[in-house]
RNA sequence: GGGCCCGUAGCUCAAACGGAUAGAGCAUCGGAUUUCUAAUCCGAGGGUUGCAGGUUCGAUUCCUGCCGGGCCUACCA
């Protein structure tokens, strides 16, 4: 209700103020919230309007207040210096609409979004990063859905890249499995823990002997080809991998409609076909001479010149003798630790006169195509401007019946219908920026400057370890490692907090605390109670973070239930469940069956120290206001942080004033309604991030 | 070298478009009539918003330059 006459408010006074001054260019309302309730429920500041109208700004904001007319909803306006425009809320108004649950007419929103997050190398166990992407994605999902829009949620499956052939390389050279063996494995309840510890073996054996990287090279073509036994050992483990995964993420309440893979971007010629059009129009070149000739590449003609070029590097790149040191560790962006290669300038080769020396590889010069190549192919196929299409199959069932698909080569005739989306949401962390940006800019060079403008990075920062959580885990840190302010995750060195473990920590740490509150409970039920408690701790911690800031995680930090936490907004709607079941009244249907009467509930928002209720109330009509800011920010943090101030207004509320034993019956039946209607709102708050709430805690 | 991000209380973080007295949590210290369960609440201390300039009615926010940190910058994925 709260954005409803946010923007009821601004077109009115825009309307205003365009009649009253016909003719003039005029600046968009722009509607605040005052810092505190006493000025009003909402502020214009008039700043911006003093040069147009040539007037003081604290003239217009008194011209408006005297002119504009009656606005439903809005009691009043006050002006107020330096120059705004404060306006209050007809408060019985608001408090009507909000326990009748009222909503605006919603605005019809055409086309299906897709959101694509998770995206877990299928090669080990998922981790405290690859948690911070899906509850990041799966929560962004929800806001939308929130907000009436259709959405498909994909998970982007690289089953044929270097991490897999790693450890199916780890299963045959070094622990010398048999495909019995290995099957046998896959069915173990934690095959992917199983396969963290292989990956990380293959690293250290590659390290051991560099010649061994051509063992791995030799795995990811036969990988690549398909149709051997290699392959198909790499298809039997991550596919095992991948349903392990889906397993943890439901565990979160964090499903999948569609698993594009990247097998099936190749077999099906998913490239071939986006190829064709990047030749045709121009956006990809041939470059014959240089440090890429034999390559195809996209010009990035908006970047300056690489400096690294200039100087003594020059000289050592005109007998072009030095090569980059191909042993260089490719990055593992399931990994959160840098790759250590050498720094700029020490091995660089280019020459003065390469036309091209800034341009992205997207076809090597032998031909084979690149990830980001992949990626342009498969966000063609995502805004139905590629003309081919997956074939698909059921994949994984949820407990909920949900079904989730995968790709496929030949599929099932009978299946939903994927891509042709009119926006496109990539949750990926931040380190991938320059290889999104490429793939928007090859979809506006292609002539697709809608769907370019619809792709959005949705980019955050990385999850990393503190030295200290490092320790506790038990890894030898180096000197120099000690001393930074954190360490990366490394799932190559097999170096990082798993998802699963994580979860099993809280929930054990939960469970303590439930036993000991409820002993007369059922173990099943206490069980429950701690698993949904450990989901609110763990999801809300992941969200309350903005998307830019890196998150050193700490088991402190993560394992607490007060404060600042998930446990903290889920314990101020037990506790108003527990209101209603004392009263012997039902929460749920509590609104439906009360009629408050107008009066009394102007009465009881009104008097001198009704301010406090009323920003109770004020901030229980925000649901939607703050959803839509989330969408439009990208920014689900927003979201955490209103779902907690609700939450911390409710618990001063709740001890200032005794319900039960309120002696006025209407004041009684006012302070019911009000924990009912903010109950509800917190319960919609925290569903939206994924958090359900137990009955007791 | 270039691009992007960050620097706010002891610690971890907020502060939408430039706005009113820069706010929370944790930690520390001191309290809460044994009441709708204290996973709660109240209070205290704690800040030259990295530094220096600039733009203007007004800067944590925008611009420039420094200082410090991070990420990216491969024919890898």
């Amino acid at each position: 209700m709260y954005r409803h006459l946010e923007q009821l408010l601004a077109r009115r006074v825009s309307e205003y103020l365009q009649g009253r001054y016909p003719g003039v260019t005029l600046p968009a309302i722009v509607v605040e919230q005052p810092p505190k309730v006493e000025l009003g429920d909402f502020a214009i500041p008039l700043f911006p309007f003093a040069k147009p109208l040539r007037s003081a700004p604290l003239k217009i904001a008194e011209v408006v207040r005297t002119e504009i007319g009656p606005i439903e909803g809005i009691a009043g306006m006050q002006v107020a210096p330096p120059g705004y425009l404060n306006v209050r809320i007809d408060r019985s108004w608001l408090a009507a609409a909000l326990a009748a649950d009222q909503k605006p007419a919603a605005e019809i929103l055409a086309g299906k979004m897709l959101v694509e997050h998770s995206s877990i190398n299928p090669n080990k166990a998922a981790h405290i990063g690859h948690l911070r992407n899906a509850i990041l994605g799966d929560t962004f999902v929800r806001l939308l859905r929130y907000a009436g829009r259709e959405v498909d949620v994909q998970n982007y499956i690289d089953n044929t890249g270097v991490q897999v052939a790693d450890v199916v390389v780890g299963f045959i050279h070094i622990e010398k499995k048999s495909r019995a063996e290995i099957e046998e494995l896959a069915r173990q309840p934690r095959f992917d823990y199983y396969c963290w510890d292989v990956y990380a073996q293959a690293s250290r054996w590659y390290e051991e002997d560099k010649k061994n990287l051509t063992v791995r090279a030799a795995t990811l073509h036969a990988i690549e080809a398909g149709n051997d036994e290699t392959s198909d050992l790499a298809e039997l483990i991550s596919t095992a991998v991948l349903k392990r995964h889906l397993e943890t993420m439901d565990r979160l309440d964090i499903e999948y409609d569609f698993l594009p893979r990247e097998s099936e971007i190749l077999r099906l010629h998913f490239w071939e076909a986006a190829f064709t059009k990047l030749k045709e129009k121009g956006v990809l070149s041939y470059v014959d001479a240089g440090k890429n000739a034999g390559c195809w590449v996209m010009d990035r003609p908006n970047k300056e010149r690489d400096d690294r070029l200039e100087g003594p590097l020059r000289e050592i790149a005109e007998d072009g003798t030095l090569d980059r040191l191909v042993e260089e560790e490719e990055i593992d962006l399931d990994d959160d630790s840098p790759a250590d290669y050498e720094s700029w300038g020490d091995n660089e080769t280019a020459s003065e006169d390469d036309l091209h020396a800034n341009a992205k590889v997207i076809v090597r010069s032998n031909g084979t195509v690149g990830y980001v190549g992949k990626d342009i192919a498969y966000h063609m196929w995502k805004f139905g401007l590629l003309g081919r299409d997956f074939g698909y199959r059921k994949f994984f069932r949820y407990p909920n019946e949900h079904e989730c698909w995968i790709s496929t080569i030949d599929g099932e005739k009978d299946h939903p219908h994927f891509g042709d989306v009119v926006e496109n949401y990539n949750v990926i962390d931040v380190r991938q920026s320059e290889a999104q940006n490429t793939v928007i800019e090859a979809l506006r060079e292609l002539g697709h400057g809608e769907a370019a403008d619809h792709l959005t990075h949705f980019s955050y920062g990385m999850v990393v370890l503190t030295p200290q959580c490092a320790a506790e885990l038990g890894y030898d840190l180096t000197d120099e490692e000690k001393s930074r302010p954190w360490i990366g995750v490394s799932g190559r060195k097999g170096f990082g907090v798993k998802a699963d473990d994580l979860l099993d920590q809280l929930i054990l740490s939960a469970k303590k605390e439930v036993d000991g509150r409820h002993p007369q409970a059922g173990d099943d039920d206490r069980r429950q109670i701690a698993t949904q408690i450990a989901i609110g701790a763990l999801r809300y911690f992941m969200l309350k973070y903005t998307k830019p800031s890196v998150i050193a995680f700490d088991f402190k930090d993560a394992l607490s239930f007060e404060g600042e936490t998930g446990p903290y907004a889920q314990y101020a709607v037990v506790r108003a469940t527990s209101i209603f079941r004392k009263a012997g009244l039902e929460a749920e249907g509590f609104l439906g069956s009360i009629g408050l009467d107008a009066a009394d509930v102007a009465k009881y928002l009104s008097s001198a120290d009704a301010d406090e209720i009323w920003e109770l109330w004020l901030a229980a009509s925000k649901t939607s206001y703050v959803v839509a800011q989330c969408i439009a920010a990208t920014e689900p943090a927003y979201l955490a942080k209103h779902a907690f101030q609700l939450a911390q207004l409710f618990n001063t509320f709740y001890h200032r004033h005794p319900i039960l034993s309120e002696p006025d019956e209407k004041r009684k039946q006012f302070l019911l309604t009000t924990v009912a209607v903010v109950r509800r709102e917190l319960i919609r708050a925290l569903a939206v991030m994924g958090i359900s709430v137990p009955p007791i805690m």
